[in-house]
RNA sequence: GGUGGAGUGGCCGAGAGGCGAGGCAACGGACUGCAAAUCCGUCUACACGGGUUCAAAUCCCGUCUCCACCUCCA
């Protein structure tokens, strides 16, 4: 069985074919660091950590690049109203990026560039497209330069536009474009209305790059001039993608061999656009529920899914995940610890190799599940171990292995304190319960049960005695 | 207007003419003093209207709805 991937490009499901036996490349377009990271934002990092541990987990070494837009018209914008550089915000968004990526256990790239380190790569690249006759420096004198759209018939393959079918723009300033639907590559500084500290040299004059060129002087510096994966949300297909697609092929590389488009997360079938509410940044939504069962919700999901978000559904998933949880505690107790090098059961694996089938693949985790704990009824520790160790290793390669350090918190020593502390106070509990179970006063026994229930302390009667947990 | 995609039971999600995918949730039962956990069981869905067919979620015709994008000084 091998890893077949829904390409965008060709609309259809494909065999993944490695440029490099063994190896992957994978170019994940991040986000323009502009505001507060929201579970939209981060959907598309989460699955794509998905494919990358996947692909891991199959044996493939990846090399996996994410970049961060950190100069664009919308930052210029918004700190301008904010009163505050541009540089600041970014770089202050960028935190709240890595602290969310942090929460939901996205694993950190191998690398990821920002648009502002790689000037020197972009202004060479839109050099070696202009010597090729596919780009121009405006004529008005802007300081702008162009991607010819109409030198490279090619244009409009990857999205399916036909070109001169296309919309213009009704507020399209033509500018010095030879023709509208040209884009830019470079953008010369407007004195008046750009604060300097957003202006590089250049060949054409003092400017910033435009949107597209970055993603592919980066792929191109990083994976090299052809890769295997590139990916990045729906919305990015037309006209980032294409024009990326457009100006690193014009330039003479082969660019991407797959592309690959995760969907989108809505709310009350609204987009949840950066420009929109609040309502869903990650650190609220992270009040209701933790950062293992919101990543566990979004990987439930198929990737190229529609979400319709909300808090409902969120907290169905928590309830199922907390199955699967509650079983490896359990395990784990009997057993002395669980393993993590467990195997993948072939219903997991064949649902990751189509297309990242991760509905399935849950499905499949709760199968084992299932058998564990029969298992664990039967005391058969042996064969425990192996079943519980194989939840493990599927669990984490969606990133919810609720055994991964990663999840265990901040382990303070003052945490340690208080639980410390706790522990002693509910044994005491604990043993005033008992005894008056064993008299039949259960009205007493309840309330104590009741008492920390309200204190956020659950219990449960087990043939092994009491367990409590908070 | 154009391009691409989608509508399957509370949620996720396979299937692509014919024996009721699957998982989660929910509900019922067993167990328990009662719970919790677990186990067992239940839950006949395919946007709508026509049509073809012995048979349609699957084919045909029409309709509706939803999503994304349509060039980047929105």
């Amino acid at each position: 069985m091998t890893l077949r991937l829904y390409d965008s490009a060709t609309r259809a499901v494909r065999d993944f074919a490695p440029l490099e036996d063994g190896k992957a490349g994978i170019y994940v377009c991040g986000l323009t660091v502009q505001s507060e990271p929201h579970v939209g934002h981060v959907r598309s990092a989460v699955n794509f950590d998905v494919l990358r541990r996947w692909m891991t987990a199959s044996g493939y070494d990846v090399t996996f690049i994410r970049n961060i837009t950190d100069i664009d018209d919308k930052i210029l914008i918004k700190s301008a109203q904010q009163g505050r550089p541009w540089y600041n915000l970014a770089y202050m968004m960028k935190r709240e990026l890595d602290r969310a990526y942090d929460a939901l256990n996205v694993l950190p790239p191998t690398y990821e560039p920002a648009a502002t380190g790689h000037i020197p790569e972009m202004v060479e690249l839109i050099a070696q497209l202009i010597t090729r006759g596919h780009a121009y420096a405006a004529a008005d004198g802007s300081g702008d330069v162009y991607f010819d759209v109409k030198s490279w018939p090619a244009y409009g393959a990857l999205s399916g536009q036909k070109v001169d079918e296309m919309e213009a723009a009704e507020d399209a300033d033509p500018r010095g474009k030879r023709d509208p639907r040209d884009f830019a590559l470079w953008k010369g500084y407007k004195k008046e209305s750009e604060p300097a500290t957003a202006a590089w040299p250049s060949p054409w004059g003092p400017g910033r790059p435009g949107w597209h060129i970055e993603c592919s002087a980066m792929a191109l510096k990083y994976l090299g001039g052809a890769f295997d994966i590139h990916g990045g949300g729906v919305d990015l297909r037309f006209p980032h993608h294409e024009n990326e697609q457009a100006q690193s092929r014009a330039a003479g590389f082969g660019f991407a061999s797959y592309w690959m488009h995760n969907a989108w997360i809505t709310t009350a079938g609204e987009k949840m656009s950066k420009s929109l509410g609040n309502s869903l940044l990650i650190p609220v939504v992270l009040e209701r529920v933790r950062p293992i069962e919101l990543r566990y919700y979004m990987v439930a999901a198929h990737y190229r899914s529609h979400v319709e978000f909300s808090y409902e559904a969120l907290e169905e998933a928590s309830v199922g995940f907390r199955r699967v949880e509650g079983f490896l505690a359990r395990a784990a107790e009997l057993t002395g610890g669980v393993g993590e090098d467990g195997m993948h059961c072939a219903e997991f694996v064949a649902a990751m190799d189509d297309d990242l089938g991760t509905s399935a693949a849950v499905a499949a985790i709760h199968d084992v599940v299932h058998e564990g704990n029969k298992l664990l009824a039967e005391g058969d520790s042996a064969a425990l171990r192996g079943n519980a160790a194989s939840v493990r290793a599927m669990l984490a390669v969606l990133g919810v292995d609720p055994l991964d350090p990663h999840w265990a918190g901040g382990g303070s020593g003052s945490d340690e304190k208080l639980s410390a502390a706790v522990s002693v106070l509910v044994a005491g509990l604990l043993e005033q319960r008992s005894r008056a179970r064993a008299d039949k006063d259960f009205a007493a026994a309840d309330a104590i049960r009741d008492q920390l229930k309200a204190a956020g302390i659950a219990l449960e009667d087990t043939p092994q005695g009491p367990k409590w947990s908070i």
